[in-house]
DNA sequence: GTCGCATATTCCTGAGATGGAATATGTAAT
DNA sequence: ATTACATATTCCATCTCAGGAATATGCGAC
């Protein structure tokens, strides 16, 4: 139950399902990406990222200097089938296409090795 | 966008969300039923109810001096499709074994019109 | 090593949510 | 009208969570 509740919660902020769409649409984004994207400030998104991250919805890695956020894999199928409905239902507004605009027009985007 | 922020943060509490699985399994339930199943006050469960009529997510209907609720109907998709999914996470936990148990057990249920 | 950039963490404060107790409203029966 | 039961609402104390500012850590270039 406690699980439940804790991946509800984390998506459950405009920070967090902002994010977690973003990714979901380009997959693999660091945090001044994201600090970018939503015009947030850096400990904001960097805060927001860990919850997300310690709810087990998405993974890191570090590359050079940056840290490569994506979703996780292997969720449970329930978990898998609520994060896709959110995002499908965050997609859909404006915001989130703000977001994807602004990201589109960032100069300066992280190099990217195409490791997995 | 605050829709869906609405959306999840009603379904991001255990009493909430106990009783929406009540509801996904059992149909129509009075707050009586769901205080007993539960173990909750009287005051927080219809608290919790306002909470998800506000957000749209159950109807109430008026049957003597009982008020039933139970899951709307007509929601969008990928509401419904998150809401099936949150019911599928907790229907798999004890605490909601118990809570039907507890609602099985409960003696002078009200009675029901099936009007629909 | 030092500098610069990216990220994480801590501390603090303020806003919002939650539960309990008491109270109000609504309905049915007598 | 009064009683009894079911539900809703208000008030209040508490507690958690989010953001800002400052600071710390990690990594690469030099």
């Amino acid at each position: 139950m406690e699980y439940v509740i804790i991946t509800l919660s984390a998506l459950s902020d405009p920070i967090r399902l902002r994010c977690v769409a973003l990714m979901a649409a380009e997959g693999e984004l660091c945090v001044c990406e994201l600090t970018h994207a939503l015009r947030a400030s850096q400990p904001t998104i960097s805060k927001h990222l860990a919850t997300l991250r310690e709810a087990g919805l998405v993974k890191d890695r570090r590359h050079a200097q940056w840290v490569l956020y994506s979703i996780a894999t292997g969720l449970p199928p329930w978990v898998e089938r609520m994060l896709v409905a959110a995002v499908d239902g965050v997609s859909a507004t404006p915001v989130h296409a703000e977001d994807a605009e602004r990201l589109k027009g960032m100069t300066a985007r992280p190099p990217r090795h195409r490791v997995a």
